[in-house]
Order: structure tokens, then sequence, then C-alpha cells
DNA sequence: GTGGTCTAGACCACT
DNA sequence: GTGGTCTAGACCACT
């Protein structure tokens, strides 16, 4: 499910970050599901433990996965802090959309990026 | 019609260009109109004349002005360039909206949001 | 009386010591009082026997029950044990309290968080 | 200014968080103020790189310092970001009040703990 | 010089 | 077995 671009400049905990997210929103990870262990994830993506466990300790501020130290980690989504996040990221949003009307972006174009992310389940394989 | 904010992550210069973005799209600058100087610019904004400089000639690279030596700064926007940029800028708004979906944004509220992006021709003074 | 989350990071057999405190501070339970066997405990909020043992061996050496075998568990306040752990709580609260300034937490808003803790009769069922 | 205790089960990183924001209350550190650099850190306190930076990535999620790559770290704080943590804080303040008053606090105690954090100015040296 | 990231490796407390 | 912390040391981009 996890797969990493160790060339790309987006660090690699951020990554592990980004994909969680992505997985929520396809529905491949749920409330309350378990999340690898920080170490079955070192072996799975090869990367160094510190790395991982900044990943979950990242998720876990984002309010996003809960770590019970001696349990493991799971899948706990803090409705009012991502309502809150959903609030302060307006001004990043209409930070980039200035820019992109900048550049020529018109209406039709943004409705279709924004529907063509995720909940890809056709290409699934 | 530029203001700055000194408490900012964002570096001057780039407040500059991005305001000077922002007046072409609500229509204060247009296609060849002359810019400030770099001098009338330091005295306007009170700030460092390499700070400006580097403004400018973010916004020259960028394919928004040219600047001439002894005659001044003038827009001029190269159609090519910016094509290129609005195509590079997709990978960004990507992963903004893939931000976005995480956090409940529904396509109603990122039409709404784009549409209200410039155009405030009636707060303009 | 007792209601436990069991999605919370807080441990069911912490959540019954909690409880139980509070149900003392609110007059629920007095010194004396017999309180439910482990197994009436088990049957009431759904738990492992081992959660309910840990619970009522934690309150033991709080100082607050004594469990007799064969005969049961009663409140029993061991006066000289809570106020060592009355001292020891000092350094909580001052913690707690360093924190609550950074946060801008004045005087007052203090004493009235504090003088609504606990006492509320008036909703009991 | 800064003092770790490394026998302490409060980590290290967290030292450096709890004690920076004592400085602020205590009025050693001011919004604007420059923070010691990482480097700095490391050499006056003889922990690692890591533990510097963990600590200051803290303060920044706080809303209480911005670091910016190649310029260094200052007090910045997010009066917006604090205020809601001063809402999420009052649970815990009413958890805290809750074990306090099982163990016999009364108000005036309460109130003269209180008053007695920080702004001990007469006992700097 | 500045902060940021990552690895390798060790040790801890708690379940 | 679980997550958490820390060190030593290296390398990166940006100012």
């Amino acid at each position: 499910m996890y797969s990493l671009d160790f060339t790309s400049k987006i660090p690699i905990y951020q990554q592990i970050v980004d994909q969680t997210k992505m997985a929520i929103i396809d529905g491949y990870l749920k409330q309350g599901d378990k999340m690898p262990s920080v170490r079955e994830m070192v072996n799975m993506l090869l990367v160094n433990q510190s790395t991982v466990s900044r990943a979950y300790r990242e998720l876990e501020v984002l309010g996003i996965i809960s770590s019970v130290p001696g349990k493991g980690s799971y899948i706990l989504l803090d409705e009012e802090k991502i309502k809150w996040e959903k609030e302060k990221f307006l001004e990043k949003l209409e930070e980039t959309f200035r820019e992109a009307k900048f550049l020529g972006y018109e209406l039709a174009e943004i409705i279709e990026i924004f529907n063509n992310i995720g909940g890809q389940d056709d290409i699934k394989d």
C-alpha cells in the first residue's frame, strides 16, 4: 500500500503521512483499524525506526491516529481537530487558487482535477 | 496597492511577486504597463533595494515583466512561459486537493472558493 | 454509575479507579460502603475479570478500599495514605498550573473551574 | 537559563519546551526575540542535535516559535492557536481538579499554588 | 551559519 | 512485542 520515493524532495516521514491520509480517503483504512506496528513499517519500507516514529507522531498530532505504547497504533480520527484544520486550510486554498487563476486555470479544469483525486477504486490492483 | 507583512515566514521578495500577480489578475496592472522603478518601490515599501531587485528578477524569470536597463520595467506576459508554469502547477494543485479532500472539502465549496478569488472590483479603492 | 469509554487512551482499569473516586467526592460512596463484587462489576461493565481485579487492587493500594477475601470490598479511606498522595500531587498541580498560566488562564477562571467540580447533586439520576 | 535534569522521566526535548514556555511567562523571552540556534543549544545543553531539533519543532507546532531554515528561530506566538489550546486544556484542568478535590485540596491552597507559579522576578539571580 | 532529514544502533517502560 | 527517546554522525538546501 505504501510506496516511497527516495529521490523525492518530500521527506520520507511526510510521504508516509500523506499516503496514510490517502489510504483513509480511499477507504483502505477506517476508524479503529490497527496500523502496522512501527517495526513492521520499518521492515516493509526499509527505512529507519526514527523515520517511521516521526511519521506516526505527526499523524497523532494531526488527529489521525492514536499510538499507545505497548499496544500499537490505531486510526482514530479526531473530528474536532480535523474540522479546525479544515478552517485553517481555507487560507492556503485561496492562495493556491490565486496562483491558479493567474496561470489561467478555468473553473472546468479545477473541477475535473478535484474530482480525479482519490476514490480510484477502479484502478486498484 | 502593495502591503507587506514583515512578520510572515514568506520572504519579502516573494510577497512583492505574489502581489504583482494579484494586481494583474485584478486588472490593476495590464500588458505594457510601466512598473514603479526599483527606487520608487524601495521608497514606497521601505525595504532594501536588493529585495526589490530580487523580486523584479523573479518576475522576469516568471515571464511577467521585462526590465530594460535605463528605461524601466514593463508588464510583458510571456504566454509560453506561463503556459509551462501552468503545467508544472498541476502537481501542486493535486497535492492541495488531496489534502482538501482529506479535510472534507466538497466540490461545491471548492467551486465557491475558486469563484470568489480576485475580480473584486467593488472593494477597489 | 460507572460508564466506560472503550475508545479512550485511558486504560479501562484506570477509568474504574477514577470513577470510584468521583463517586466518593460526590457522595455516592461513603466510608464503610460495600463495593459491588468483582463479578457484579464484570457483569455490569462487560469487561474482563482481570481488569476489574486490577482496578480494585489499585484502589486498595491508593488507600481507598479494603478487600477481604470471601467477604468483599469496602470503602475504607486510609487518611494517612491519602495525605501522602496529596503531597505527591502538588508537583502535578504545579506543572498543570504552569501550562495553564502559559495559556493565559487567570486566577478568576481557575477558581470558577475548581468550584464547579463535583457536588453536582442536581444532575444525579 | 535552561537547566536539564537527565535523570528525570520527562524527556529532554519536553524539558526544553517547558522551560521555553516558562521563559516566556517570566518575560525572559518576548515576541520576536531570537532563540539560540539549534547548534548553540546543542553546545549549551550538551545534548544531541536531534533532541534540540525535536524541541524546536514541538515549539513550532504549539504556535510558540517560527523556525526559518538558513535564518534561525524566533519567538512568534500564534495567539489563535494558543487560544484553541486554552480551550482544549479546560478538560485536563477539570480532571486535575477532580483528583485534587478527592485528595482534599481546598480552594485556598489552589489559589496559593497558582499564584506562586512563575513571575518570580524577585528570586532571579 | 541556519534548520531539516535520515541512518544505525542502543536502551527504556509498559503490555 | 509495543511505541518512545536519545546519541553519534552524516548530508542537504538555503542564506
